[in-house]
DNA sequence: ATGTTTATTTACCGATCTGTTAAGTTATAT
DNA sequence: ATATAACTTAACAGATCGGTAAATAAACAT
């Protein structure tokens, strides 16, 4: 397989569990959609799993920096990428495709605390929560974990609820709520 | 099928359908678990879509009456219950079986915006946020409706980073900020 | 040109999926 | 006692599940 044909099957994979979701989206579905053959992705990757995981990684990959790179574009400052979030959040919940989080998703449906997939979600959380501490402490917040894990509370129940009401207004609640506590917590 | 067995096959659903996924779960799983046999089940189910939907629609009676059910023994005033709010949830965090909020994984595997499933959910949090609306107006909230909102987002965060975490931090952490909130909404 | 790897198609495996059919059992009501 | 309904077991569809085996075609190096 060629190098980068392997990238188009992950990345249309991806397409297809979040559209579907994961036990809905058989394996069949992934080899007619991509034109790739079953043998030859069960080449590449040992089981379901495996694909589910790597599709996983790319969208850790995809979003952090989508979400890092709209962030800088919109406030030079630590606080004020803080601030500028869940304006970054509601440009994403109005893009076509939005369909809530991959990773709340994939744990809704790999459940068990050692399933490899809920522990990579739970690393997605756990690396962007480590980014907003980064920021809070720039920011001069008296203490920036704790404002980085109310930020992480708005930005879930935000997306979740988007999700669930095909609305961006969630965005603008969470964005109201988040200056509070950014004011609160710096001054 | 007697009257109060239909109820017992509804509430063991619930459970396996709660711990391993609805995909996850087949109807030979529930037949085999709750002693009634798939005839049987399929007697009074059209199919397991609607099993799902009365499995929700009890989870959303019992939810929400002991929700105000604790709310009320923690406090006896609007803007107290609104307060407990989140020692509430870290109490059903806390509980041996928690596994996040029903509702947001139904719709995370039933995720198309007309499917009766995903409609059901909405409903269920449209409910709660319209008692929280109706707390915050006692409670004489300027504007009620966006405290309701707001709470919404918390709650749905908490119960979200609860599950992932399997921790019952995120409820102390969303506790702090609608303190915040309440405060500035209130006065 | 020839041998070797690499990828593809096609068909298949056993298990499980939702849902049904047919025949037998149990309980209730008259 | 007997008719009727409620419920059971058991087997069966037809489709799909994750995953493989064998045969074929294309790319490659020598």
């Amino acid at each position: 397989m060629r190098p980068n044909k392997r990238g188009e099957l992950v990345r249309k994979a991806l397409d297809l569990f979040y559209g579907n979701g994961f036990h809905a989206t058989g394996m069949d579905l992934v080899a007619a959609e991509t034109g790739v053959s079953k043998t030859s992705i069960y080449k590449h990757f040992r089981s379901k799993e495996e694909l589910i995981l790597a599709v996983l990684k790319l969208r850790d990959e995809d979003f952090r920096t989508w979400l890092y790179t709209r962030l800088e574009a919109r406030a030079d400052t630590p606080r004020g990428q803080l601030e500028a979030l869940f304006d970054v959040l509601q440009e994403w919940f109005e893009q076509p495709g939005f369909q809530g989080c991959m990773f709340i998703k994939a744990s809704a449906e790999y459940q068990s605390p050692d399933d490899p997939i809920n522990l990579q979600s739970a690393d997605h959380k756990q690396v962007l929560q480590a980014h907003f501490a980064h920021l809070a402490a720039g920011a001069g917040a008296s203490d920036p974990d704790a404002l980085a894990r109310q930020l992480m509370v708005l930005k879930e129940g935000a997306i979740v609820l988007a999700a669930l009401t095909h609305s961006s207004a969630p965005a603008r609640d969470a964005r109201a709520a988040a200056a509070a506590l950014i004011e609160q917590a710096i001054g």
